[in-house]
DNA sequence: CTTTAATATAAGTATATACACATATTAATT
DNA sequence: AATTAATATGTGTATATACTTATATTAAAG
């Protein structure tokens, strides 16, 4: 039956896809490679997310929600939510700039406390990668992810 | 004042720590490289997550929810939840299997002729990206994204 | 100075993700 | 056969993500 034949092309195809898809595969690693991290974080009750976003604040001081979405490659209103789950952990502050439409960004003593914490653990994650996958590997892959993304910023 | 000096320290750290974290920056490329497949799937309402799980359910027949979960490296809860939103739409079947417990997802004639109109539109994307960004740095990118999914997978 | 346009952010809606826990079903033990 | 253990999936909860639309504020035009 043709049915049957375009089944078969099709179900050969998936694989073939799957395999070569850079979306598919990127988002997949990032899932694994996002649960370690998740692990990681877990004594002191931070997500990896959240992990980047805190440093985010701590090196952009009194950004805006629009001045950091830049660098982080994430949408405003991604943003502003999850800005809004560090408030609540008591990690930043938000407070309302010259421009009344702007909230200014700013981490808190607890905040840089908790990146304390955190940084030890994250290095723990970083050098397991680096040594289990290879110094060079992790370097290369960094350069791909860059230029990558430096590429889809200008679209 | 010495607290001005642990901030300048936290500053300058947190630049170079999202420059080296590899979670941030795939996570960063991610995003990016999502909407842009989410732009090209748009004209037939799919967005890119959908399209990768619809070719694993053609590419894996009568797959169960944790047969599924494997190559794709999902949680069986959030696959559950992302293969209800393929049935709502019409794309798959989820039918109870010889073991009860089981659920066996088919893709329907209606997924076959969706995942039809969006290979085109997949390799649209896939061919921009390799003519921009050189077919051998996909290919790496590819090659290292195994690596290291291989190796997390092992934790 | 008033109206209009531009900008910054939030809220509404939908999906993606995972962990912990609950439920149902099958397999294993006694 | 009855109880217990293992397995497959779904639900509750919380967060991450983005698009669209709404709201408030500032800037520009008239």
């Amino acid at each position: 039956m043709v049915s049957c034949k375009i089944d078969q092309e099709l179900n050969e195809l998936s694989i073939r896809t799957g395999n070569a898809c850079v979306g598919f595969n990127l988002r997949k690693t990032s899932r694994l490679l996002m649960r370690l991290y998740d692990q990681a974080f877990k004594p002191i009750g931070l997500k990896g997310t959240q992990f980047s976003l805190l440093m985010a604040v701590a090196g952009y001081k009194d950004a805006t929600i629009g001045e950091l979405s830049q660098p982080l490659c994430m949408e405003r209103s991604t943003l502003s939510r999850n800005i809004a789950v560090l408030q609540k952990k008591g990690l930043v502050t938000i407070e309302e700039g010259e421009d009344r439409r702007q909230q200014r960004i700013r981490i808190t003593d607890s905040g840089v406390s908790v990146l304390q914490e955190a940084l030890p653990l994250w290095q723990g994650v970083q050098e397991s990668l680096a040594g289990e996958l290879g110094e060079e590997r992790i370097t290369n892959l960094l350069k791909d992810l860059h230029n990558l993304s430096q590429l889809l910023k200008e679209k």
